[in-house]
DNA sequence: TCAAAAGTGTTAGTCTTACACCCATGC
DNA sequence: GCATGGGTGTAAGACTAACACTTTTGA
């Protein structure tokens, strides 16, 4: 293993999750006081991040930055854009953490998203917060483009990969799943409509089980299976421009 | 302007077009005799790339690609996928390579892919030929795993973004537009429904003209309208998984 | 007049949409 | 017994899928 790091190849993590019918996105604190404790220079948000080392793949450099956050392995994250543009650090601040990283103005970043369900706690949570993406603070870099490009990729995949279901607990309900696409889509749906369409894919499958929730009625749990769905998936071709 | 290359960071190409029914992809011999003219320890094929310049930004290093091959500057590139794994460079004959090229071992490539139209011409083709994606020749780096990645993000927009028509020449017959889908998705389309189909889009648009084909009857041409279209598909919310 | 690809219509079945009330339970 | 979210059915209309022949032209 070589420690070291390259210093211009980071790999930038947007961590997302539903969470009370809005989706967040986890960020990390950036505080630098150069002059006195009082004189906060840089006092910010930004992504997860690090630095690559000289001996780690991007996937695994983003594998230890979820793994340092959730404690867990993820085997869902998605690489989905690079952002290298010679001017992309440019304000004072960004320029003065850089140098106090020891590391190259022109930086790299690979992005990677990863996206939670609701119940997943944090290992720790010291200086990391979740913000609704519509109402971000004052980030650092260019991290507001890389958030909406994040969000922008999910929500191109939802209707035709099984996105959704990486927002979901391994149980959930139906009015859940409903809930989580009116949110990440900003749409309403028919209820009654929706659950015919969605109960009627095989690689949705009805539990015995039922949970009691917001309701006082408990309500019928599903699982999704992706076994099932890959089987599927292969004889789908619909033409839908 | 810095003309300096960043030495581990580089933009590959992968430029598309379909041609006598089979996608084809553009590639660049690469050869290179140490010893002896007679003794070629490299002789295979590659993407089109190039280094990054300091003050380049990613997406002008693919354009400058792009406008080297074509002559043309092309707005609908798109970058799909960055490749940074520490190992990714590993054959003796890809390390030789980049030494004869002074650039580093750990070199991060972020790959592009352009599509063009059947009847576009290169500026030169001096060193580059194009391969039909199924029956590829030897090839340097990752180049095979680039090549499919690109393959496979096309596949999957290809039934919901208006892709296809940068596969097209402007003006098209809905029987090509047909064999494009039929090529790219290795599947057959039932003609009289494709033409229902497509024609019920009020951002394909009929042109008065004709054009005489293969056929001995003319053929009506189409335009694809993207004005139109992203007026359309506004309103058009199909949950879908 | 024939060869070649272009172009066209109908029907049965499936899927989508719109819409309002009862259910099971906890309090 | 009532408040809360859970859960259900139907009918009209739209879309999809399957299928075979005629048209226009060049040679």
């Amino acid at each position: 293993m070589d420690f070291r790091k390259l210093d211009n190849l980071s790999v930038d993590c947007v961590l997302l999750k539903l969470e009370n019918n809005a989706l967040k996105v986890l960020l990390r604190k950036r505080s630098l006081n150069l002059f006195s404790e009082n004189l906060p220079i840089i006092d910010d948000w930004v992504l997860p991040s690090h630095y690559v080392l000289k001996s780690n793949n991007l996937g695994e450099t983003a594998n230890r930055i979820f793994n340092e956050l959730t404690g867990e392995n993820h085997l869902n994250k998605s690489q989905f854009r690079t952002y290298g543009n010679a001017n992309r650090i440019n304000s004072d601040k960004d320029l003065l953490w850089i140098r106090s990283r020891g590391a190259k103005n022109r930086t790299i970043t690979v992005a990677y998203y990863l996206i939670l369900p609701s119940n997943k706690k944090l290992k720790q949570t010291e200086g990391l917060k979740w913000f609704k993406i519509q109402t971000l603070p004052e980030l650092g870099f260019d991290h507001h483009k890389i958030i909406n490009d994040a969000y922008q990729d999910i929500k191109s995949k939802i209707n035709t990969e099984p996105l959704i279901f990486n927002f979901m607990q391994i149980k959930f309900t139906l009015n859940e799943l409903q809930s989580a696409f009116e949110t990440l889509l900003g749409i309403e749906l028919d209820n009654r409509n929706f659950r015919k369409k969605i109960t009627s894919k095989p690689y949705i499958v009805p539990l015995e089980e039922k949970r009691k929730g917001q309701s006082k009625k408990p309500s019928r749990l599903y699982m999704f299976s992706n076994e099932v769905y890959n089987q599927v998936v292969e004889t789908d071709h619909i033409i839908n421009i």
